[in-house]
DNA sequence: TTGCCTACCTAGCGCTTGTTAGGTAAACTT
DNA sequence: AAGTTTACCTAACAAGCGCTAGGTAGGCAA
């Protein structure tokens, strides 16, 4: 397979990603993306098995992103705070570096059939442990009160996993703006310190 | 129509949700549908006119029980930050009292058609804004730090709003106890008071 | 020049979809 | 008893779906 057949899938990937985000998995048929590649549904076949590997191959990079990003923080000598702040940026950035494809990570997984799916499942499992971990981190340091470590991760990742539904590179918030006023909030709160 | 047709009418209605919340409303044939009515699918045309229609009713009854919920607490003489709060819990109580219903109301509502959809889409922006002016009247009491309205406004959306995601009734925290964390780490921040 | 390969084409195929139309048993009303 | 209504039945219908198979133009290699 040469460059302009990696060109081709490439687009062919993009193309469905930004379907895939827009209107659902499900309610994309192969026909509308072969229109934005201009070529017929039929011919997609010469590069997929089928329409779920589109599925599965922008979620598998999209979660290679998502690890490829915290590996390097998680396996750093900050302290877990400085960790956790870290961590937070780097998920906000490769959010932020394709909106797209977070929804699509978001809210499409649950399309997939076995065994991509719990394979799909064990990933995002597996992702969250790692921030599960630098939140009990945290906490028995005493960086961070005395919460729930499950209930503190699930608040930091689903906070973050929004900025889809929203950010755009148009918008006058850069994602390190973005990413530094997340953690801000979480850490610090909402509410006027001292009150 | 009697009480036997909106009995059936209802149960309809909470076996279409049961199953666009698992599965997705594209992914959810008439068929499957009628099946978990022990009906065949031409059945279900004496009751609705057409397949969105049940899309349409769960959406809008859902949305019902969120205004119902947060009116009163909006209309109340409390003081802002107890207003969040109080609105907070009434936004948690409404989801976990259903949260099939919360489900649907998150992710499915792109798959409406107009004039439906731009309707919907009216009515999230008119719930938001009730949040987003008790927010604004927060920070200039000086009861919410300097933060961006509409970016705290989101961020704690967002957050009450992934909850259907992982509660269950069976769940060791009830919901006035998710409430409460919730708010409490929203306004109080993760972060360990004095640190 | 010939043969091979690739990325597309067309023309389906078998299946599923949402929905419709005519029918009917049972319950209810007159 | 007769007529009406309701909630279901069956049997489609037309359209769209994911995918396949045979074909081909153009590019490339021998």
């Amino acid at each position: 397979m040469g460059d302009v057949a990696t060109h081709r899938r490439d687009e062919l990937l993009a193309a469905a990603e930004e379907l895939f985000a827009r209107r659902g998995f499900q309610a994309t048929s192969v026909r509308e993306i072969a229109d934005a590649m201009n070529i017929q549904a039929g011919s997609l076949y010469a590069h997929i098995e089928t329409k779920e590997d589109l599925l599965w191959e922008i979620l598998t990079a999209a979660a290679d992103r998502f690890f490829d990003a915290i590996n390097p923080v998680v396996g750093s000598d900050l302290v877990t705070i400085e960790k956790l702040r870290r961590a937070i940026a780097a998920h906000v950035g490769v959010i932020t570096n394709s909106v797209k494809s977070a929804a699509v990570y978001s809210t499409e997984w649950r399309h997939l059939t076995e065994p991509h799916r719990s394979e799909f499942a064990a990933r995002r499992d597996e992702y969250e442990k790692l921030f599960r971990s630098m939140v009990r981190e945290a906490i028995r340091e005493g960086a961070l009160g005395d919460v729930d470590e499950k209930f503190a991760t699930l608040l930091i990742l689903s906070s973050i996993n929004w900025i889809y539904q929203w950010y755009s590179p148009e918008g006058p918030m850069t994602p390190e703006d973005i990413a530094r006023r997340i953690t801000d909030l979480l850490l610090n709160g909402l509410r006027r310190a001292g009150t």
